[in-house]
DNA sequence: TTGAGGGACTAGCGCGCGCAAGTATCGATG
DNA sequence: CATCGATACTTGCGCGCGCTAGTCCCTCAA
């Protein structure tokens, strides 16, 4: 008879046995450990041998032993991933992985009933992407976590995705536009985002001698939108910068129903540069954020952090840019209607 | 001085050692070992204590001495994460936490260069959300996961979400529309879901005696779409089911900018019923899913794997619905113009 | 009084690995 | 020839936990 039970994995031990060393050597040429002396022959033995048997290092004992995961957590905001965004995220995980970590992405349920995976996993590092929420940085650490990114206690310039809104702003200012409205998300999931966008946008406008903007937070619903519009419309708005393209189009079809013409009465301007960006009617003018590249950084970002190393600065290319289409139009030709 | 060195994990010898009993009798009680018996009085004061210490289970040294891991490896496809789908995860995710398993998502790189998650983190369980790719399966048992669903052995019904495209043939059939299409998606990331999805579409046509549907796999560029519906307007299409919204968004746009009337002349209906599709102008006839209840049939799916019960067969009540909005209306509607 | 039968625990091994400390061998050096 | 320092290993502890195989009482029947 075969043995029908499930085979063992296969050990570092069994290397050893089956070569006649110790376990040690085996470990030591495994981990390339420094500081140990290993003859070259011995150490294309072991590697044949683990090549061989299909030996796999068992990541519940290592961690066990050394203390530490090689998991890296990476906490996403709850908003909807595009391809783009997924992209980054395969990036960095490759770039990872072959320097032997493993990247796991992990949204937190706002409920926050379950036990947040940092507590479980015991990650060696935490990264989120946006900035902390209240009271989430300092759960993190309790759960022993060492190193977070951003650093909860030295607060960073972490606005380097964030130049769009200024774009959207300047943009608009651009066409003529003196009365701009900022249109938010009322989803509290990506509360903290739009606080981001507006603090960026509203920024923008100071700087270039605009009136605060008027701003309101959406929900996806005809209602909603019609009502913002209808209160802007009255304070003169004759353009809105939306917190996304989501939001935009939703702007964009609610002013289509009440009659206002796109960009004829009303220039909407988008973010993100969804798919759909350019198939609506009118086609959504909008920020792309040029994601090629953020995800190697995030990678340098989180081996560099892990490894005690200095954080890597951002690249230049990782820059937003305006992508100008046919919802946004100069306020002189609104003017003339 | 106060101690510098990050302070230690609480370990449960740590609880015992407070409480002057064992090791094993704390084990008992956090881990609820049947066939012990454990005093009331000593339960409550192990937990109390507990507690009070902030005590976690170390996962590693518990998946090393039970050998089992308490992940739940999901295996997403490479598409983009909707809130729609996101809600799913996290229902499923909260479901499991509470079971003591936690869910982690994983999409396997196309290259695949990077070792897959599942050999390093030695899930309990792999499931996927699609069928297993050639090899995939494989590779999942070769990393000594015992549970692997959908089973690559049994090659079982798994289109259990796929009545919606069969609503929107029906409604569209309903409507007296006898010339439909079905536009698919060009990206081939989402490849194997269209290719499901045109099938239930090619199902639900064919027992409504419907000749075979015009199908074409569309990029979401306005050039792409206006050459779908001009080769299918040729051939008298009156109505458009779609795979999803976005593509049922850049067709109702792409018809626009054409000339043609939604739903006047073409009607067109979508699928997930994303937010936006209650936005658009006009609004988005489309097909809601209940992702919700979907995530803890899939949560229930995994637990019963995971503990070897039986599947769960699916609920009733996480069947599709058709919403009916502005996009689509009757044929002879049509006719009139 | 003895012994059986539990209830309520404790002692301690083993999971697979990292790593500190030790040992054997050998050539070089004074 | 003894000593020293490399080189190339081996011995063995400890990480925190699950769990088997006990031990020690206390009660109750014979």
């Amino acid at each position: 008879m075969s043995q029908t039970t499930s085979p063992r994995r296969v050990t570092a031990a069994d290397i050893a046995r089956s070569l006649g060393i110790s376990r040690a050597t085996v470990g030591f040429v495994l981990n390339d450990t420094p500081g140990q002396t290993i003859s070259e022959a011995t150490r294309t033995r072991v590697l044949d041998e683990a090549k061989r048997l299909g030996y796999r290092t068992n990541i519940a004992a290592r961690a066990l032993a050394s203390g530490r995961s090689r998991i890296v957590l990476l906490v996403l905001p709850d908003w909807p991933l595009d391809f783009n965004l997924r992209r980054n995220i395969e990036e960095a995980s490759l770039a990872l992985d072959e320097a032997g970590y493993a990247l796991i992405t992990y949204t937190p349920h706002p409920t926050g009933h379950a036990r947040p995976l940092w507590e479980t996993l015991q990650p060696d590092l935490v990264m989120s992407m946006t900035p902390w929420a209240s009271g989430q940085a300092a759960s993190v650490r309790a759960a022993g976590v060492a190193r977070i990114i951003p650093d909860p206690d030295h607060a960073t310039v972490e606005e380097w995705t964030e130049d769009g809104p200024g774009m959207q702003i300047r943009h608009l200012h651009d066409l003529g536009h003196r009365a701009i409205a900022f249109a938010g998300s009322a989803d509290p999931r990506v509360a903290d985002l739009v606080r981001l966008r507006r603090r960026a946008a509203e920024q923008a406008a100071n700087s270039l001698g605009l009136d605060a903007l008027p701003a309101d937070d959406l929900e996806l619903t005809d209602a909603s939108a019609r009502a913002a519009l209808s209160t802007w419309r009255a304070q003169g708005v004759t353009a809105v910068a939306a917190y996304n393209d989501d939001v935009a189009g939703a702007l964009v079809g609610a002013a289509l129903r009440m009659g206002l013409s796109v960009p004829g009465e009303l220039s909407v301007i988008g973010h993100d540069d969804t798919p759909l960006a350019s198939m609506l009617e009118p086609t959504l003018s909008t920020i792309r954020v040029d994601t090629a590249g953020l995800g190697r950084f995030f990678a340098d970002l989180a081996l560099s952090a892990v490894e005690g190393r200095p954080a890597p600065s951002v690249a230049p290319e990782l820059r937003a840019t305006l992508v100008e289409r046919a919802s946004t139009a100069p306020r002189d030709a609104t003017a003339l209607r």
